[in-house]
DNA sequence: CTCCTGTCTGACGGGGTGTCAGAGGGGAAC
DNA sequence: GTTCCCCTCTGACACCCCGTCAGACAGGAG
């Protein structure tokens, strides 16, 4: 008796109802699609304070009204950009999943990690910034795009720390604390890129130090007894 | 003959001239410090995106015209409270000039200032999560507050890293850069404590791990030769 | 051709912003 | 105590964007 439905195979997953209830068709879909494309268009060149469901509408040629037909507002449709931007975003556990984590060859995995996060950061720039900020102000929806795509990297980053065990070592520490340390300084360097290099601060060798963070994180070479 | 200024000084250096050009007097300072006040009260307790300047205004007993009698927007407003508060997170650098940094000295300085980095940052929430807002929204002049405070840490760190100089290593690399690195991972932990915890992941246990990678990132271990 | 369903829009009430010109009040001078 | 002046405050307004109707429009089925 669950979902009786008729289920419909939709093209793209998306069987997204308008404000009405109704799910669109295929007109419908264009517009749709047409608007979620100028958003991202707009959101790429304004802060995000400034982007207004006016111009959106405008530049898909429609009206308001039409917008709010498939949103209802636009932090609505940029959920959908950052949804689609964030499993994006996931698959940079790729970087770490069997790779090999001790040695030279742990080191290149290291520094493929920190060019791979980088440069996803980099080209999906805008979009991660508004879901940084969304985040920050406190929406449930943003929060949970953005952890879904940090926690599949911390989740890998701390199994192959707790694989990667050397040395033997008896002051081992809970893998996700340090994977997480790890991400955050990944994430917070990556979204903070530009004012660093702003502030004379060489991006080439924070990937340096990074990468030997990292190693140093998945090694775990000898602290201090405590 | 620089500043001929006959420079009254002012009890809290605030001499900041209203909308109309005119320095105001003492009535006029204290609303506008309780304009300040109650904005430092309502941002703790709103998003920013829900912050009217209809409200603080009313919370201080006033209209709204008065607001943008001292302050051109809220912004302005939260301006101040950003500099106050970045001023005083400067002072962390306290936590690791003139401290021991090798061994199990230089352990326990590393704990006291992920200590004191988050304390620090949970103590001032509401402020520093507009600082990392309006930050990312591209506002100048809180990114530059924003900066002299970390700044200010990221120079200490890499002093420290700088001269704790161990086992004659060659394989240095740039202080600044890992310095940069480690303050990004203690900004974003400190900045998304509250959603770790929410996730499950525990803060004691992320502390442990900071404290470490810090410890490396001052004493740089061994890493594969390239 | 016509109808009907899905799609779009003009027009409007509501609320916050930012700006006047002018009202109000407190202290210095007498 | 009174007057006067300047600092301080505010009511009122125009503006803009939001979000929502009821109804106009189009294009495929019959």
């Amino acid at each position: 008796m669950p979902t009786p439905e008729d289920a419909p195979d939709v093209a793209e997953g998306d069987l997204t109802p308008a404000s009405d209830g109704r799910i669109p068709g295929p007109r419908g879909l264009a517009t749709r699609n047409r608007l979620i494309e100028c958003t991202a268009n707009i959101v790429a060149v304004t802060p995000y304070s400034d982007l207004r469901v006016t111009d959106v509408a405008r530049a898909a040629g429609t009206s308001p009204a039409t917008f709010y037909q498939y949103f209802v507002d636009i932090d609505a449709a940029l959920l959908v950009l950052a949804t689609q931007t964030t499993a994006i975003g996931a698959e940079l556990a790729g970087y770490i999943k069997n790779r090999r984590w001790r040695g030279k060859a742990g080191y290149d995995s290291a520094r493929e990690l920190v060019d791979g996060f980088l440069d996803f950061w980099q080209a999906h720039l805008p979009v991660l910034r508004v879901v940084d900020l969304l985040t920050e102000e406190g929406d449930a929806r943003f929060r949970q795009a953005r952890v879904h795509m940090l926690n599949a990297i911390t989740r890998a980053l701390a199994d192959a720390i707790a694989t990667s065990k050397p040395d033997g070592t008896p002051q081992a520490i809970a893998p996700m604390a340090t994977a997480s340390a790890l991400v955050s300084m990944l994430a917070h360097v990556a979204a903070h890129r530009e004012g660093m290099e702003h502030w004379g601060i060489e991006v080439p060798q924070v990937t340096e130090a990074m990468t030997r963070l990292i190693y140093w994180g998945v090694n775990n070479p000898r602290v201090p007894s405590s």
